[in-house]
DNA sequence: CTCATGTGCAACCTCCGGGTTGCATATTGG
DNA sequence: CCAATATGCAACCCGGAGGTTGCACATGAG
């Protein structure tokens, strides 16, 4: 059984948050950075960062605490990495939306574009 | 060539706005709501909602400035309905990321659970 | 040991997102 | 035609998200 089925409706709740973390220009460049160049260190990410490092902290803090991220202490750095698990949760959300929607259609089939008569 | 590969580097920045759509509460219900029951009115879409009928208009507003959803007038009704291509996308994002990572590890290999010796 | 480097913590500021209320406007059933 | 239904629009409120600055604290290089 793949992770998709495993999401319960129930655990919808867990949906926005997750999505909320990924919503935000900031943090999303951080995961790409992550994603791109393997576990890094808060101030190698802040290298040509627009923002604080303080800012990368918090954001970074905000992707853990949605579980897409987690760190490691390495001597006095920090190493932070994805969480891939996490992603794929996601993307079994987004699968979960879209099979809905497609059985939904298969009931009714285009309603728009081409509108049933009014009972 | 699937949708996927054809996100370009440059169109990261739709990503955040398109996320972030999707990271609320409120917002990420009535995609349910919509993707389960088919398309759908708003007061249909209020009906046993906690929040006014302003407030769920405004959310389907955001949904389709994020080309989440779409909607059509049909009397004096205005019909809303998903909009999967969007979804699609979305999970393509989340598939570079999920690549990417793999690729990184692939060179890299465990990090912090299995700390390489500083140079 | 000592200093430079890498983080953590906290206070503070600003702006906008999510909600609400109130009123105006269109459509349709009869 | 007329009232009930379905939306649209605008003003207003409030709390928290995203950002900054300043300072304290730990740790590794030499």
């Amino acid at each position: 059984m793949s992770e998709a089925s495993a999401l319960g409706t129930s655990r919808v709740r867990d949906a926005a948050p997750l999505f909320a973390a990924l919503g935000d220009r900031t943090r999303f460049r951080l995961l790409m950075r992550l994603s791109s160049s393997g576990p890094r260190s808060i101030t190698s990410l802040c290298a040509r960062s627009q923002v604080s490092r303080q800012a990368i902290t918090k954001h970074l803090a905000v992707l853990a605490e949605a579980g897409l991220v987690r760190s490691g202490r390495r001597g006095r750095e920090r190493m932070w990495e994805l969480e891939p698990k996490r992603l794929a949760e996601a993307h079994a959300y987004l699968d979960r939306i879209s099979a809905q929607w497609d059985d939904a259609l298969g009931r009714l089939s285009a309603y728009i574009d081409n509108p049933p008569p009014r009972r």
